[in-house]
DNA sequence: CAGAGTAACTTGTATATACAACCAAATTCA
DNA sequence: TGAATTTGGTTGTATATACAAGTTACTCTG
């Protein structure tokens, strides 16, 4: 048996409620009746609502059971990854939108965020990252290609941020500004939302021991997606 | 018996962290042991362990052991810090603008988060902070009076939640959601912004080894402010 | 009718056990 | 010596069970 079988009790509510038979906020099967419909234990059956609760797809409370939490897409906030990978992992088709692919000069601000000379010639794409059709993530990104390594070049368009960099550079890291914007014309397009509508837009400043690798500016549209995580608290 | 038996001995492996006698990488004892020391069943041993491993303190792999987890690498952005501090090390000047302070009971959502019973009493406090004079965080929180040390009980009104969870619990985490969200009428009321404004919204679960001890809504107008902070690229 | 009590159901904690999977070091064998 | 095997310790999964604790709805009683 490959897939242990608190995975696929997992597995089976995500479907029922990715499905819309179990809608926001309604009770999901108790721990006795998921144990006795898939003839395990109830400890067994627990442990897949545990482990959702803790995702944030359930939330449970003592004596009146188990619910539908919100439906919203989250990540981890702690690893800000390929957000490919983390709708493949939910389960949803993942597709991706190219929409340019071009040499662009860098300008101002651009150049300052990447600490290269006025005019330099920077690589900049354009994509538009759906989870199961629905634009999710507008990405812009910004590229200096002398610190992308020759043995990357080629293949470079095709590689996600995250690929050629874990390729190159194991000690990469990134800098992210999160802002609350309200989408412009352009914005509105590519993810299909209303103008002014609330986004939630990252600004990913990629550093290797070289430099200033790439700028990214990564927009997901407030309503359908919201960024979590597990934090120590810290002071001062 | 108030405390789980897990709790104890999550707080004995907390306590023996802290105190330096379990340095950074080295072995803790293995879940039999832990089980015969505290005389309870492996099982009971092994949850103290997971939950500290989820919590980010420990790490474990199967045939190996586990270990005590790296004690720093928490950056800024993963320590949403008290914005009264941030705002002053900015050189500006900082006020606060208390609206309300009252009791509350506990509801629907609220319990779950909280993990209360229904209408348990709350202390739900509401306040405005501002940077040279213009609000720049409503802050919400609903506190379970039951999990704030019976010492600072007394002034813990006056205290943010970082200042008295620090003095309480060095172990005190809290989880975080980012998101983009519109101004409804009584946000942008306190924040002096355009109705439908774009506004991060954090929401804070503070939880300590007793249980969740608050959660914080705390709301920043989009157009005046940022999160900001360095973190590693993860892969996969 | 109002209120207390009870029953049925939920999740929470805890135990004892079994076997699988994995790792490292010691042992055995060629 | 060097490679394969065994052994003991570790975490990972799973079962069956018991009782505690919280919620709701029903029933009984005054």
């Amino acid at each position: 048996m490959p897939v242990p079988k608190f995975v696929e009790i997992k597995q089976y509510i995500c479907q029922r409620i990715e499905a819309g038979e179990w809608p926001e906020y309604s009770q999901v099967a108790s721990e006795n009746q998921l144990a006795q419909q898939f003839s395990c234990s109830r400890m067994t059956a627990r442990r897949a609502l545990t482990e959702l609760c803790e995702q944030g797809v359930l939330m449970r409370s003592q004596g009146l059971g188990t619910f539908v939490a919100e439906l919203k897409s989250q990540s981890s906030m702690l690893a800000i990854r390929n957000i490919a990978d983390e709708i493949k992992e939910r389960g949803h088709g993942y597709s991706v939108q190219p929409i340019c692919v071009e040499p662009r000069l860098a300008q101002a601000k651009l150049a300052v965020a990447l600490g290269v000379p006025n005019d330099t010639q920077l690589a900049y794409s354009e994509l538009v990252h759906c989870e199961d059709g629905y634009p999710i993530q507008l990405e812009q990104r910004f590229v200096n290609p002398e610190l992308v390594p020759d043995y990357l070049k080629q293949s470079f368009e095709s590689l996600t941020p995250h690929e050629y960099l874990s390729r190159h550079a194991p000690l990469t890291q990134a800098t992210h500004t999160i802002e609350a914007i309200a989408a412009d014309q352009a914005i509105a397009e590519r993810l299909q939302i209303a103008l002014g509508e609330p986004c939630l837009q990252i600004s990913r400043r990629t550093w290797s021991s070289q430099g200033v690798v790439s700028f990214a500016l990564l927009t997901h549209p407030g309503s359908r997606y919201r960024l979590g995580g597990q934090l120590p608290l810290h002071e001062s």
